[in-house]
DNA sequence: TATGAATGAGGCTTCATTCAT
DNA sequence: AATGAATGAAGCCTCATTCAT
């Protein structure tokens, strides 16, 4: 319970002493500016918005409290700052690796999959998608922010995927393309189960999204090319 | 008042202070509760669990804020019994109607789904889920409530389905079986787009669970029985 | 820390059958006050006045918390009736013994005193003591009420004593006339002492109450008449 | 928006509040502490430890409710703080001058009780004494802290005194070595009769220690060495 | 630019008191 | 007369934010 961060009764202890600060490598602002998103990126995730401390992101970032101020506004710019700053490499890559791919759908997918299950499952973004399912709703703006800068230009790549199958042949229903929200779907239950559920029933993320990829590419009527 | 001291005679008396009353037309303690657990799954729906005030959902119930803990020992009991409470009916009801269920696989679960889709869109135990979502990490205990009452026994059924679909030859593919989860996935997504992004782009839920169904039917290899 | 007393979550246990209370035996009223009385003191003494909850003396009398209130008027009035109820006897009985009583006044002290040592240690009175030690300030009503009831008789008393002594030419010394304090503050360490340091270090009271008789009767000139 | 739901769109933003401030002359930690415990001493002392309030105790300080919170852990700490900081001085003083004190046992008394009748009647410390009474047995632990710290080593101190004036010959009784709290006690009854009773009677605190130390001494065998 | 002591609004929780039954 | 569910003021404590250094 003890927060570890507060004063615990000894502020006597001569604080004039202070100032050898930790870090101090006369660092870049963008930097440190890094730095502290990352840190918030945790805390935030741990605890939620309201639950989140900022004088536990500031420790966690190796900074004094007041300095997240001078980086952001208040709480709630650290928290935009938080999400804006996490969501761009993945889809970038993927739609550029798209535009060029030259092997068949069913590749490209089996290679997509396997990105995404890692990021799913081991990077630190995926505490993001898990905030958007806690706190989105709370902030309009920054769902609003998520859905043109991730999930729309997500569902737009998955959508492309389909129309170029399509018009390939390589498989013969529309459905993907009229709800490609249902091939990133065991995605969340991956990203979702791992802090809910793993501890009472592990899950093999790997298999459960090629398990996936086979019966909805043979759903959607492949035919190989 | 004089040098800051205080009263120093006869106001040794009166300490703490009294209280007035509205008394409200008598119930059921079962029903108060009940409401109780209702404002609070709306309030704790919309703010979160720590940006949730009690006296919010003290309000919301009619009750006074001391009412609340003739009922529930603290906030965090009032949580738990939030989802204990609102998780029984629907899974019972599947789970019998599967039992005795005579028509097809295919059947089955298109009135599965169709109850769902209403679930996950208009009923207030849509809310649970995304407070499982976004709080369940911080509560290990009532995510493994969550996990035994819901989760396990709605895979459970899911498998169940499964199994007796490929005893009938009704499907090929133990995909479904291994990993029940891609079954129920596209409904965690039109709970959590509902909230999300609606606004930005409408999601006809009964639609993509269809095609979802279609999908994942002729994915499993369906053959008309 | 849980109280014990509180609701415990389980107030959806149809209080409706509720009523075989536990004790009934159409008592007199002042027997209920009575026992309200006992419980209060041993409830203030325990937590002192603010500390003190009606909760805990309602149970602790068997009634329900409201009928405290049919008996008296509010907290302060219970623990004003309680510091009036617990005095009367024991100087009382002193008083009147000191009158009759035949032999010399070193065979009058040693037998009270061993009635105040009993008293200091054993009776539930002695909690009166502390309760007026700590929380006496603050009620400056209640402390004159003590100090008319219980400290002026007790020194007048010892006046006496010391008076009628002096008179016979027991004593030669006139220092007990005037500061009769002396004489009984051993047993204010000796009440004191209990609760306190007990643990720390046990008290012989009896032999400190002896000692302290010997030492001042030789103090004040003692001479066997 | 719908049914009574709340806000629905930017109001997601402000969640908790701002704060602003007025500053103070800048002061050394030290000082701040200090003046916090100087202000607790009163206002504990004049409520007891439940009755005190926080909020009186900064006030008096001149600081921030908060700010207490910055040098104590908790009001418990704050008590504790309060006892442990007050008790040094006296004892300390006496402990020394004993061991070097050249004249009698009679003179050396006689200046340690003219010290102590001032500490009881006028000290702040004094106030020490009346919440270890009355709140003592609620807090084991400051009142262990006490007894060894105070009680233990004050009474080891008359008893050392008693073992040299016996020694000396000076006196021809131990019974102040086997119970030296009858030295001290007439001090406990000074300084819980300036708060309760003062008003009803004055007490010669002076007048009452000398003549306590005439009768003692003369009860234990004295004889001018 | 960075710090962190200080602030004070606001949250959770307790409990004296009331009053319908 | 007795009950105990309900009330709501008030207390302790937290923590976002400020600002003198």
């Amino acid at each position: 319970m003890a927060s570890g961060e507060g004063s615990g009764e000894g502020g006597g202890a001569k604080p004039r002493t202070a100032a050898p600060t930790r870090r101090r490598a006369s660092k870049e602002p963008a930097d440190r500016r890094r730095e502290i998103l990352e840190a918030a990126l945790v805390v935030f995730a741990e605890a939620g918005f309201a639950g989140a401390r900022m004088q536990d992101v500031a420790s966690r970032a190796g900074v004094a409290k007041g300095t997240l101020y001078l980086y952001f506004e208040d709480k709630e710019a650290l928290f935009e700052g938080l999400v804006r700053q996490a969501i761009d490499p993945v889809l970038g890559r993927l739609e550029r690796e798209f535009a060029d791919f030259p092997g068949s759908t069913r590749a490209f997918l089996s290679v997509s999959f396997a990105h995404l299950a890692n990021e799913a499952v081991h990077s630190p973004r995926r505490h993001i998608v898990r905030l958007m399912l806690g706190e989105g709703e709370r902030f309009p703006e920054i769902a609003g922010f998520y859905y043109r800068e991730v999930v729309s230009r997500g569902l737009g790549l998955l959508r492309a995927i389909n129309a170029r199958a399509l018009e390939r042949g390589e498989i013969s229903s529309d459905a993907g393309l009229r709800f490609p929200q249902l091939l990133i779907a065991p995605l969340l239950v991956a990203t979702v189960w791992e802090g809910l559920f793993q501890r009472h029933e592990a899950l093999d993320v790997q298999g459960m999204l090629e398990a996936h990829a086979e019966i909805t590419l043979r759903g959607l009527g492949w035919k190989e090319p």
